[in-house]
DNA sequence: AAATGGTTTCCTGATT
DNA sequence: GAATCAGGAAACCATT
């Protein structure tokens, strides 16, 4: 019965190891088993449950491993939020993790959803996968790119600027590099400002993004997470 | 297989 | 005149 939930809704993520070895496979292994002390009879550790089997208990210990293992900043985790069982953490959206965890959340929930398609081979090699978990993080979305180039001063040579760090308003300095960094993330060497500036103000109907009236200056909405200072 | 979200492409017109 | 801004419309593409 397991594993009738062992291969449910995820499809398995491209890149990462050993596809679909079933759960108890996976558990009665030791290579895959790392150094825990376990565990009474009763209550077995969270790695020999499907996630949608954990107990609260469980979903606890995964916290813990998962802070520990990926040196996530437990101090931006509300764990009020993650008082549930495993059924309902796996029901949580990922907007759902962000609000509970801000960007630890992205990851939790990037782990989750890899060890619910994936088993626990997912973290074979934990060196390895903190760097696939990065690679995959790489946001997708143009104003979550906006926002990294913002905050990684290696990467942006000066083609973006703050304007005001406190209320989140930045301004485009090379508006074609900006293009063509966008265009390489996108393999798309058409692109250009004038159509990334486009995209830009669709974000003003979601509140991402809100209008400044001056020539290349932006700032981030209500519905923008992760640019602040304070909250990493 | 159809719906949807997030752009990408193109365009007309106004502004700096 | 050149670069930007404003959005509408439609195509595109990956995901659900």
């Amino acid at each position: 019965m397991l594993d009738s939930v062992a291969h449910s809704t995820f499809l398995p993520n491209a890149s990462f190891c050993d596809p679909l070895m079933s759960w108890t496979d996976l558990f009665s292994n030791e290579e895959y088993y790392p150094a825990f002390e376990h565990q009474t009879a009763c209550d077995s550790y969270w790695t020999s449950v499907h996630p949608e089997y954990w107990t609260k208990r469980h979903v606890w210990e995964w916290l813990q491993f998962c802070c520990d293992q990926y040196k996530l900043d437990a101090n931006c985790i509300s764990f009020c939020h993650f008082n549930i069982s495993g059924l309902q953490l796996c029901s949580m959206t990922q907007e759902e993790f962000i609000e509970a965890a801000g960007v630890c959340g992205e990851y939790l929930y990037f782990i989750l959803q890899n060890m619910r398609s994936q088993g626990y081979s997912f973290f074979n090699d934990p060196e390895e996968t903190k760097a696939t978990i990065k690679d995959c993080l790489q946001s997708s979305h143009l104003w979550e790119f906006v926002r990294d180039l913002l905050l990684s001063p290696e990467e942006n040579c000066g083609i973006l600027e703050w304007e005001d760090r406190e209320q989140g308003i930045f301004r485009v300095v090379k508006s074609e590099a900006l293009a063509k960094m966008w265009g390489q993330r996108k393999r798309n060497d058409r692109m250009t400002y004038e159509k990334l500036s486009r995209a830009l103000r669709y974000y003003y109907k979601t509140g991402i993004l809100e209008r400044v009236d001056r020539r290349l200056v932006y700032k981030f909405g209500k519905n923008a997470h992760g640019w602040q200072e304070d909250k990493l």
